[in-house]
DNA sequence: ATCCACTTTAGAATTGTTCTAATTTACTTG
DNA sequence: CAAGTAAATTAGAACAATTCTAAAGTGGAT
């Protein structure tokens, strides 16, 4: 998938979804946008992405893409999944969700909200408030 | 706290515990031993356990520090929690629980595995088994 | 006491990530 | 649409956590 292949329609949509979130529209970033976004939700580590976006034939300096996945993680168009302590994980699914985690492979899987029920949580320790509950489910080949 | 400190007794046990986990009993793993295993449960990183070593007039060097650590953690004496993909947290705490993470101190506090009840979880991926559920809940300050 | 496998060490190497300073680009305004 | 300026991108250096390497030291069996 070339760059070039993308279409005006798919460009404006693009745009305004990085407009949406203060972002200028720029060739990288629409390049990686449309590598993010274009199909289905996706986890990317920097690297991984790095080697898509030069496999398309954009040629994107590393710290572009750490630029932008950090960008877009603040804009909340990209959560982060941390479940391996030497790499950051990228999701594109920003809603409340939980993974598997496979250690061999390094790769996760989405497992939606409702399948995970917490019926009974702690309370937050007094003075502080809690921003987020992270469910990994660590998976080994049987 | 001196090493030297140490009683007959206290060499005792945490050489047993050495020794049980296949470890040879050897002074600085002693040394580091009584620092995590001497009092309650706890959790370090590298960094702060090499300036605990140092402190108690221990010279140990880095890579003994994570040599030492990454046996005990493949023996089952530490467990590791990952919640910050810039360190290794390592707990003494090996029984199944969760954590609070407060992120701002960079700072964990466990949470009994009672107080936290999933009364559903999905299957695991065929050709997969689970290995672990770890719940982390993020603080912040209010 | 000797020996050999296991440990420890200092320092280099590696890896993922961020920073820096210079260049290029997007957008505004005249 | 030309010029100006603020923001983005870049290559490469810097950085931080961790692992590796090869040499010297040590525990404990014999």
């Amino acid at each position: 998938m070339k760059f070039d292949a993308l279409t005006p329609e798919q460009i404006d949509r693009l745009s305004g979804k990085l407009r949406a979130a203060g972002l200028r529209s720029t060739r990288p970033r629409l390049a990686l946008a449309h590598l993010l976004f274009g199909a289905g939700n996706r986890h990317v580590t920097a690297e991984t992405l790095h080697e898509e976006a030069r496999n398309a034939g954009l040629s994107v300096s590393q710290a572009t893409i750490y630029n932008t996945l950090n960008q877009f993680l603040s804009a909340g168009l990209l959560s982060e999944v941390i479940v391996d302590h030497a790499r950051s994980y990228f999701d594109t699914n920003v809603t409340e969700h939980h993974h598997f985690f496979i250690e061999d492979e390094a790769r996760l899987i989405d497992i939606p909200l409702d399948e995970v029920v917490l019926s009974t949580l702690p309370d937050a320790p007094s003075g502080y408030d809690p921003t987020g509950v992270d469910v990994v489910i660590r998976l080994d080949r049987r």
